[in-house]
DNA sequence: GGACGACGAGACGGTTGCGTCGCGACGTAA
DNA sequence: TTACGTCGCGACGCAACCGTCTCGTCGTCC
């Protein structure tokens, strides 16, 4: 029987390592180092550093995302604005998240992890939000919702993590607002 | 006198090594490879990894990037928009730009020469089309040129380099639309 | 209390890249 | 013609990591 304390205790040094070295420099005996194990311990539970990752990204994926349902469109973005900017303002995930998908080009099985761990569920949020809109008359049907998505938490995501600037007082408002401007037009 | 075939050589096998394997698997001996030069060339020109980037990214920048100035927000927008796209879809580029934002995140050189290349030049140019639009009475006077440049920019960024979605026809036209709304918000 | 299996440690040969050095070939300028 | 500097090539010793292995230890079931 595996010891369930050493297969997280792998696992976490995998996040600290991919966050400190990236993934194209993290190294297995890296990580054994860091999570105070011998090799033999990670070796006897993945066969290779991307199936490490991979296990890591699915089961981030298990968590699923809460889809808003506030009542108005300004609501339902705001709440998803506050969602993403905790995840991107988190040092570790801020560093982790583009990492990966800067070497999602290089293996589609990252590739298709994030998209099934990340996008798909952001996608279907924001389906649900637009759907939610056009029943209330606030978008018109011919809404598309993966604009949407881009409208929402592109600005967000270049700020935080392109620009890597910080988020003033009030910022997420002002993004809320104008996102929802930019859907009516 | 070095050969300036031979610095050219380098410099070209830089730009599509950083493209195919990243910055932090890209390997002075895998450059000159590429470049079909002995690593005595290399080295008698850069002294490491980092001089070589550096020196890559400064040589972008010297382009800078041309402001838009074509009598209506609107106008501004969509020229700014097409100018970044053209540069996102390279698929080199597209590799390459935001490996090298991961990188910045470690090293502090390549975060100030990215900032000088890329951030300045582009905060720059949306200063220049806020002042116009607010002297235009297009926009009010409170508006802050980082933020437009985030709701401008950001959409497109995480289509073309986040998700990696192709643009329909017209989509840069509606992200145009889209953008001048959520400014006047 | 004995058998079993996972544990940390670390040795193993192999690969890759580091940065330096020496080689003979080539081109250019005195 | 001679002298010099760069060229490509490849060897050098060094370091890190690969994936496999063999230890002796420890905890847990039967």
């Amino acid at each position: 029987m595996l010891r369930e304390d050493v297969t997280d205790a792998i696992r976490a040094a995998v996040f600290e390592e991919l966050a400190a070295v990236g993934f194209a420099r993290m190294s297995i005996e890296g990580i054994a180092r860091r999570a105070g194990v011998g090799k033999t311990a990670v070796y006897r539970r993945w066969k290779s550093k991307l199936s490490l990752v991979l296990d890591l990204v699915s089961a981030f994926a298990a968590q699923g995302l809460p889809a808003p349902a506030t009542g108005s469109l300004y609501g339902d973005v705001r709440a998803l604005l506050e969602v993403a900017s905790h995840a991107l303002r988190h040092p570790v995930a801020s560093q982790v998240i583009p990492d990966l998908l800067v070497e999602a080009a290089r293996h589609p099985e990252i590739s298709d992890a994030i998209k099934a761990a990340l996008l798909d569920s952001q996608q279907g949020v924001a389906a649900l939000v637009v759907r939610d809109a056009v029943a209330r008359g606030e978008l018109p049907e011919s809404t598309d919702p993966d604009r949407a998505l881009d409208v929402i938490v592109g600005p967000l995501y270049w700020r935080l993590v392109v620009v890597r600037a910080g988020l003033p007082e009030g910022y997420l408002d002002e993004l809320a607002r104008s996102a929802v401007a930019a859907l009516r037009a």
